[in-house]
RNA sequence: GCUCCCAUCGUCUAGCGGUCUAGGACACUGGCCUUUCAAGCCGGCGGCAGGGGUUCAAAUCCCCUUGGGAGCGCCA
């Protein structure tokens, strides 16, 4: 059985990179009918936080993944939380300090700190060996730690061999010996650090495939030394690469939108979304490109994810999110459109509820030109705000064709007798019939009239949609009466 | 500085030694359709980073160079 993992930890927003990386891991669970768990890594209580643990499982539920075990669900292998497995840590390191994989040090924070910038002065790398910390083990140095109810900080022994792993998208990698130094595995306060924590969950929870960041590559090495002393054997891994800006940097702030929040306010759909992600450095054999959650779990496996950076084209994300604003029932997207809505103050709420058949229609309206949610209210905002009829003047021949036509069809609305968009078309062909406007030119003026713009929805159903009264009170504004 | 990873159109990618005068998608661009703009449809532009090998044959395998990225924390 197959067991995955996505172990975030609680300190901001979902960015995209940890989104790309739950997403594979998901895929890869329900591809194989394997299990799927989310594990928070809160070992940092500095920065980790209850909300962002919400917000956490809120933007992944919002993605579409759902998970087998984890804090909220619990499971057989919990606690979920790293904070609440300290006995499972504590019994690792004691196991580890009792076949002399790891040992503790006496020495406070600044002290270590300065042998570090000592080997680093010497042009020597910052590893640390336990010689190092020899003048700390003495007698005085235990009973002071002991009275004032510090721990000892814990440093794994790191062996002095080379090591690899055939890693599944980066094929075999090797740890050449003295690429690192001895390195903490416990806090003095009795916490554990991430790359010990993570091995001891990783083999409590009996996580066979580890898929994560590119970025943990190197942490590998910690990490397989941990397994080895613990007499475990490793899970494979797949280690994906990053998602880096337009400037080829790793994605971050400065380049805009960097967390799943961020990307679902502007107005991006979820399904368009987790569609876009899932097309960073994973694709369809046949190279299709839009598809449902279903659809690529069913395609999706780790030996076609490859091993490139990979840089986030939101031109490309924005056109997605329009083909399926475009393919998805009007009805959802209607439901997805009023928070937007209701935000840009076109419609209070309970006026949306009083008028949602009419919304129905307007949205269908301006759907197909629309990007994302945010498009959808923008583009809304014909229906509400009138031009400003100051600048709306109509450009036309001589013998003022198109004003003449717009007059006519003014008229012929006034006169229809069920409001109805063919009703509506036989107006308005009518009107060009009898003054023979261009009829590019016409249709032309005739938006920027109603709307004051140069592009938009459907002229019949702006008018349709816009009613009577408001189409002829708009038009009165620039046109003449008959 | 040390270690590791990566390298196909501007971008996402297909490609796993011959089927590649390198395929698809976004963007850009020309046209068609249409009651305007859009959407849609059809076409165009554009790439194997460079250099050495290996081989009858290399985008595909190996080495070097260059360029990018990541890690080296009592962060994760």
């Amino acid at each position: 059985m197959i067991r995955v993992r996505f172990a975030p930890s609680p300190t901001g927003f979902l960015h995209v990179g940890g989104a790309r990386t739950a997403l594979f891991n998901f895929f890869c669970a329900r591809h194989n009918d394997g299990k799927f768990i989310l594990r928070i890594e809160d070992t940092d209580v500095e920065r980790s936080t209850k909300e962002s643990e919400e917000q956490l499982m809120n933007a992944l539920m919002w993605l579409g993944i759902t998970w087998d075990e984890g804090p909220d669900v619990g499971g057989p292998f919990g606690p979920y939380r790293q904070s609440e497995r300290q006995d499972k840590y504590q019994k690792a390191v004691q196991k580890l300090l009792e076949n002399g994989n790891a040992y503790e040090v006496f020495a406070h924070p600044e002290e270590i700190e300065e042998i570090k910038s000592r080997l680093l002065s010497e042009g020597k790398p910052p590893h640390y060996e336990k010689e190092m910390f020899s003048e700390f083990d003495n007698k005085e140095r235990r009973e002071e730690f002991q009275s004032k109810g510090i721990s000892p900080v814990v440093f794994f022994k790191m062996p002095r061999r080379d090591y690899s792993i055939v890693d599944i998208v980066k094929g075999e990698v090797t740890f050449k010996k003295g690429a690192l130094g001895d390195f903490v595995i416990m806090r003095s306060s009795g916490l554990p650090i991430y790359n010990f924590a993570v091995v001891v969950d990783d083999i409590d929870m009996e996580i066979t495939q580890v898929i994560r960041g590119d970025d943990h590559l190197s942490n590998t090495l910690k990490q397989l030394v941990i397994y080895e002393a613990l007499g475990v054997n490793p899970p494979t891994f797949a280690h994906i690469s990053m998602i880096l800006g337009p400037d080829g940097k790793k994605l971050s702030k400065r380049h805009g939108a960097t967390s799943v929040e961020e990307f679902k306010e502007k107005g991006y759909i979820p399904e368009a979304f987790t569609n876009y992600l899932s097309l960073l450095g994973w694709s369809h054999p046949d190279g299709k490109e839009i598809m449902d959650i279903n659809e690529i779990i069913k395609m999706f496996t780790i030996e076609r994810l490859h091993s490139s950076p990979a840089i986030f084209d939101e031109d490309k994300a924005r056109w997605m999110n329009g083909v399926y604003i475009r393919e998805l029932s009007l009805e959802r997207i209607t439901e997805l459109s009023k928070p937007f809505i209701v935000k840009s103050g076109l419609l209070k709420e309970q006026e949306i509820e009083s008028n949602e058949k009419w919304l129905i229609k307007a949205v269908d309206s301006v759907r197909k030109n629309a990007e994302t949610l945010e498009d959808i209210a923008q583009k809304l905002t014909i229906y509400f705000d009138e031009p400003d009829y100051e600048k709306v003047t109509i450009e036309e021949d001589n013998e003022k064709r198109v004003s003449g036509a717009l007059a006519v069809m003014r008229s012929n609305l006034d006169h229809v007798d069920s409001w109805n968009q063919s009703s509506i078309i036989s107006a308005v062909k009518e009107a060009i019939k009898t003054k023979e406007p261009s009829k590019k030119d016409f249709y032309h003026n005739l938006r920027k009239v109603l709307t004051g713009k140069e592009e938009g929805p459907e002229l019949i159903d702006i008018i349709y949609l816009l009613g009577r009264n408001e189409v002829i009170r708009r038009i009165d504004k620039v046109v003449n009466p008959v």
